[in-house]
DNA sequence: CGTTCCTCCTGCTAGC
DNA sequence: TGCTAGCAGGAGGAAC
C-alpha cells in the first residue's frame, strides 16, 4: 500500500493490533521478502523471537516496529510495503493468501500478524535505532529512527518537516517539479497519486523545472500535497481494489475525491477540459489540459 | 557529483 | 476463446 495515508492507516492499525504484544514466533516464506536483512529470512526470524512490540513508528512510506528484548535492549523491524505490500491481522486458522510471505505469531495466541505481497517489491528487515537528527527534540520518534532509513527526508505530517528547507531544496534542483515531490530523500510520503492530486491543486504542470518556479509556487504545491494527504488520510486512504487495505482488510474511500489521478478524459472539476494522461518517468500522470498549461519547451522538462 | 533510467515481480485489462 | 502487450499507489542502484 503506497503512499503516506495509506502507510499511516495501517501503522495505527498495527497500533492497535500488535504494540504490547511479545512475539513467540515468525516465519519467512523465502529470501526475497527478507533480502534487506543481509542474514537471511531465518536470522530475522530467529531475531525476533522474544521481542515485545513497543510502538509502530512511520516515517514517509516507511513502517517500522520498536521492538525490545527481554534485556531491554530496542531495535527496529523496518517494513515497506512497496507497491503491492498488505499488512493483515487476522487468525492463526485462517486461510493463507496466494502471496502470504511472512507472519508474526504471539505469546498470547491471539491473532497473526501477516505480510502479503503481491508483488515482493516490499519487505522487512532489522535495522538498530539511531537519534533523529533532523527532528530531534520534537519527541515525535522517542525511541529514534532506523539506521536503514536515515536517508528518508521527514515527511510533511510531521514535526520535523521544514518547508523552508523542502523549498530551498526544490529550487536548486535541476529537474521537473513532479520528479522533485517524489524523490523520497528530499520530502517523504508523497507518490504518483498525491503528486497528481497536489499539483492539480496547485495548478502547476509537473513537467514545469522546480527551479523556475518561484518560492512561494513551491510552497504551495507541497502545502497543497500535505492537504490532500492529510484529507486522503481522514477518509481511510486511497484504495481502487482489495490490494489496499487496512490490517482489518477494509479498503478507504478517497479514490472518490480524487481530481486528476486515473481521470483521463473526464471533466476537469474546476474547469471542465477533459484531463489528460502523459507518459512520465515511466509512468502515467494526470492533469487538466487548461488549469496546469505545460512548459512551453513541452516535452523537455517533462520527458 | 546530480540526474535519469532500469529492474525487481505478479496479475489484470484492453486489443488483436 | 486465447494470446500478448501494456500498465499498476515504489525505490535502490547502475548508468550516464
Amino acid at each position: 500500500m503506497p503512499e503516506l495515508p495509506e502507510v499511516e492507516v495501517v501503522r495505527r492499525g498495527l497500533g492497535d493490533h500488535v504494540v504490547g504484544r511479545r512475539i513467540e514466533t515468525a516465519h519467512f516464506g523465502g529470501a526475497r521478502v527478507a533480502r534487506r536483512h543481509l542474514p537471511g529470512p531465518v536470522d530475522l526470524a530467529d531475531r525476533l523471537t522474544g521481542n515485545v512490540v513497543r510502538a509502530a513508528d512511520r516515517r514517509g512510506k516507511y513502517l517500522w516496529l520498536v521492538l525490545e528484548a527481554t534485556d531491554g535492549h530496542r531495535q527496529a523491524l523496518v517494513i515497506h510495503l512497496g507497491m503491492s505490500g498488505q499488512l493483515l491481522v487476522e487468525a492463526a486458522i485462517a486461510p493463507r493468501q496466494a502471496h502470504l510471505h511472512a507472519t508474526l505469531d504471539f505469546d498470547d495466541d491471539g491473532s497473526q500478524l501477516r505480510f502479503v505481497d503481491q508483488r515482493t517489491f516490499g519487505g522487512m528487515a532489522l535495522a538498530d535505532l539511531v537519534p533523529d537528527v533532523r527532528g530531534a527534540g520534537a519527541g515525535e520518534h522517542p525511541w529514534g529512527i532506523p539506521e536503514s532509513i536515515t536517508h528518508i527526508a521527514p515527511d510533511p505530517l510531521e514535526v520535523a518537516f521544514d518547508l523552508a528547507a523542502v523549498i530551498a531544496r526544490l529550487k536548486a534542483r535541476h529537474t521537473a517539479v513532479k520528479r522533485g515531490l517524489l524523490d523520497q530523500q528530499l520530502v517523504s510520503g508523497i507518490g504518483n497519486i498525491y503528486a497528481d492530486e497536489a499539483l492539480w491543486r496547485a495548478r502547476v504542470h509537473g513537467g514545469r523545472a522546480a527551479s523556475a518556479l518561484s518560492r512561494p509556487g513551491l510552497g504551495r504545491i507541497v502545502d497543497q500535497a500535505h492537504g490532500v494527504m492529510l484529507e486522503a488520510l481522514e477518509q481511510g486512504g486511497t484504495s481502487f481494489d482489495a490490494l489496499y487495505v487496512n490490517v482489518n482488510g477494509a479498503s478507504g474511500y478517497f479514490d472518490r475525491s480524487l481530481d486528476a489521478y486515473g481521470r483521463q478524459g473526464a471533466p476537469c472539476r474546476r474547469c471542465g477540459a477533459p484531463i489528460r494522461r502523459e507518459a512520465f518517468m515511466n509512468r502515467s500522470s494526470y492533469s487538466c489540459p487548461r488549469c496546469q498549461p505545460p512548459p512551453r519547451a513541452a516535452g523537455v522538462a517533462a520527458r
